[in-house]
RNA sequence: GGAGAGGUGCCGGAGUGGUCGAACGGGGCGGUCUCGAAAACCGUUGUGCCUUCGGGUACCCAGGGUUCGAAUCCCUGCCUCUCCGCCA
């Protein structure tokens, strides 16, 4: 969420953002709130004042001795007025926050200009695409022959766009996780273990509601929403509070299965597990302040990328343009990883500096100690990383011409020693 | 699921419906004293909004209600705790 002093006073800068996202929102709309808010507050103000006084003056009256009934009866129009002034306040606040909620957030300057993922822009990569001797086989069809990968029964327990790894391919999940927690730890983030169901206000705070809730799944009959990412229960474990300075940067890193409708995702990547309504996820947030926010998304895209240089899967990082980046994100790095079945890369973590957009939303603030004032905090957030895409790009990367496949050396003990998957 | 208790400032903990943004204690910060420290003493110590920059206004879990006036009374919701039951 922007400030609506910034929109008041930099109503050409929230248009020309608008304009190279291409989005939309209602800037008159919220403009002629703020300033009809702002006359009724004055007013509303100064009637409450007044009413003050004279409750004040009755009572010493009544302290005296003194007969009251005539005062009284003749607060009795201003009370009225009072509280219909205060209703329309908190009406016109209401209709102004409903309207604020849904402006995306601003970009920071090195975001390039753009409207799709064409536009974005190459940063480095790292690793060459493997050469085999052979066609190269899709992670879907490798899971099958290997037995470690069952769509089908899942789509039996659950649906379709479900997966299901077995055996070796589960087993490679469990490593995965364990391997990305333990890299986060030794980097020096927390590790949490939180809620996979959060409430609308978390969804709010983090910016999937109110304007992307056909994307998720909620539960019936109660305030709760499956978490697409572990973004929303993690930043939001902050929201309200006034930290401490000196405890900040805060580095979490948790893991959570991610819930996702994939609507308006109708025909796109329908086989195995590339894009699934469940999938597994370590998440890495970072709570810090505006002067070191864009240090801490260099250091967190390169937590992210150290995790793939250490299994030795090429891939490589590009900046999103303008139109490709999500709604609250100021600047976002992509990481991809090198696809052979599709001789492509493919996200595998998305790594966002939100500066203050989230933190308004959420009431996250510090304390700058050089002013004694608080000062809302700046969220980053990136995968690191997704767990099901790493299973899909391990198994084609590392695949052999008989079908089998080599368990990258970082990964092997977390396997239990093994070294293949045959 | 059943029964009960409670939610007040950084923490503990008061608060007859009328200067209560809130006693008192602790903590923090500043100062006096000291070579320094401790102790003692003094002062200070929440957040938002509006402002004609003098101030004004709101907030005692959240949202409603009663009243001239609510931290204090009433209703609803949320959360916490205790006991019983059930359960991974």
């Amino acid at each position: 969420m922007l400030d609506v002093k910034f929109i008041v006073e930099n109503e050409a800068a929230v248009r020309r953002m608008l304009a190279e996202r291409g989005a939309e929102a209602d800037v008159d709309g919220i403009l002629a709130l703020a300033e009809k808010r702002r006359k009724l507050v004055f007013e509303t103000d100064e009637k409450r004042a007044e009413q003050n006084r004279a409750s004040e003056a009755i009572a010493e009256s009544k302290k005296a001795g003194e007969d009251t009934t005539e005062a009284v009866a003749e607060m009795k129009a201003l009370a009225a007025e009072v509280k219909e002034l205060g209703a329309g306040v908190s009406e016109l606040e209401a209709e102004l926050h409903e309207k604020l909620l849904e402006v995306p957030n601003i970009l920071h300057e090195s975001v390039p200009p753009g409207e799709t993922p064409e536009d974005n822009e190459l940063v480095r990569s790292w690793g060459d695409p493997p050469k085999f001797g052979f066609p190269a086989r899709a992670h879907y069809d490798l899971g099958e022959m290997l037995g470690i990968l069952d769509v089908e029964r899942a789509a039996r327990v659950a649906g379709s766009r479900f997966a299901m790894t077995v055996g070796a391919g589960a087993r490679l999940e469990r490593a995965l996780l364990s391997f990305f927690l333990d890299e986060a730890s030794a980097a020096g983030y927390t590790e949490v273990f939180a809620p996979f169901l959060v409430n609308s206000a978390a969804m709010t705070g983090t910016g999937q509601l109110p304007k992307f809730g056909f994307d998720m799944y909620g539960v019936d009959g109660e305030d709760l929403w499956l978490n697409p990412t572990g973004e929303v229960p993690i930043t939001n474990l902050h929201a309200g509070e006034i930290l401490d300075g000196e405890r900040l940067p805060l580095k979490y890193a948790g893991y959570t299965a991610c819930f996702r409708r994939e609507a308006g995702a109708h025909g796109r990547d329908t086989r195995g597990m590339m894009r699934v309504h469940q999938f597994n996820k370590v998440e890495l947030v970072k709570i810090t302040d505006a002067e070191s926010s864009y240090d801490e998304l260099e250091s967190l895209t390169a937590d992210a990328e150290r995790l793939l240089c250490k299994i030795g899967l090429p891939h490589r990082v590009v900046t999103l343009c303008a139109g490709d980046l999500g709604f609250g994100a100021a600047k976002t790095y992509d990481v991809e990883v090198w696809i052979p079945s599709e001789e492509t890369y493919r996200e595998i973590s998305s790594c966002t500096n939100y500066e203050e957009f989230q933190a308004r939303r959420l009431q996250a603030r510090w304390r700058n100690p050089r002013t004694g004032k608080p000062e809302l905090v700046h969220t980053l957030n990136g995968s690191g990383l997704a767990i099901g895409r790493c299973v899909i790009a391990i198994l084609e990367n590392f695949q052999n011409a008989d079908g089998s496949v080599k368990i990258p050396e970082a990964l092997i003990p977390y396997m239990g020693g093994m070294k293949r998957i045959e």
